[in-house]
DNA sequence: CTGGTCCGCAACTACACTGGTTGCAGTTGA
DNA sequence: TCAACTGCAACCAGTGTAGTTGCGGACCAG
């Protein structure tokens, strides 16, 4: 249904979760009860990250993810490039009818313009660090629950 | 590709089209050849743009489609919503694990952010309207052919 | 060096959307 | 009445997504 598919609200959610264990390496396994889904779909958006070089991953007995930079480097441009790597924009499915100056000019014109809207989109999106949208996670944590939320304190999933 | 679908390219190339001929209906199959496409692929856009008040339609002989506004009064935004009814960004497939506290609150995050980033894009295209897009084209006509392009003069579809 | 823990990848399924196509009913105007 | 249009339903092929299973391989502790 949508355009840009749920692995980018996931990698979001992957790297704030990572961001609150940064000490420790993230197990695709633990992190798929976070995010309710299957190890295998963690372990594929993880290494689109990987290979965006935004996390680090170690195989083998207290292995996992971590991230490889401090998450207030990370925006949340970097991470919709790592994982989402289709224009925002379709050109018409066949090209039109070069014949017509309709047709043979207004594919050049939607280009521009097209790159101006997706460029104002991704200008927000960089807008914005991984720290940033962990940050504003533990604050509803707190609105939630003002007595006892600290940062140790959060509570894993089931 | 999970991209904005080809269907908004081809909306704003009808409109650009009857813009062009203005004076007179535009049958969805001569509009279909400068798209190269079926004209039932037309008619399903076209009739959205209906629904949203942007051209009207006459059946019958002599009947087609008409700018139903002024082009300057009609921007992208307007034919964007005309033909895409999805939310430009998906949440998670399948919501959260809610007993932790980033699967809990993630989405609500996610959410605020995705709306100013779509809200970036979508004033992007406010301020384009369907007669800039159209100039736009006549432009480019005039840059290849100096000599001698009037807006009369366009080339029609084979 | 062996076994358990973890990742990476390939293959497969179910589902949904898109663009294209055909067929047909209904409306319109000459 | 007839021809030219639209509107709509149905279907197809292609493609992307999320989910799932299975297996090979890397790593570390004992």
């Amino acid at each position: 249904m949508p355009t840009i598919s749920s692995r980018f609200a996931v990698a979001v959610h992957l790297l704030a979760y990572m961001t609150w264990r940064r000490s420790e390496p993230v197990t695709s396994e633990r992190v798929a009860g976070s995010v309710n889904t299957n190890p295998v779909v963690v372990r594929r958006i993880v290494g689109a990250l990987r290979n965006a070089g935004l996390v680090s991953v170690q195989p083998g007995v207290g292995g996992g993810a971590q991230l490889a930079r401090d998450p207030e480097g990370i925006t949340l441009l970097d991470v919709y490039r790592a994982v989402e790597d289709d224009a925002l924009f379709a050109l018409h499915a066949q090209p039109p009818c070069g014949h017509c100056d309709v047709g043979g000019n207004i594919q050049g014109v939607l280009q521009e313009v097209f790159a101006r809207a997706s460029r104002a989109m991704e200008a927000e999106l960089e807008g914005v660090t991984i720290l940033q949208v962990f940050e504003s996670v533990f604050a509803r944590v707190r609105a939630r629950c003002p007595q006892g939320a600290e940062e140790g304190a959060l509570r894993r999933p089931a």
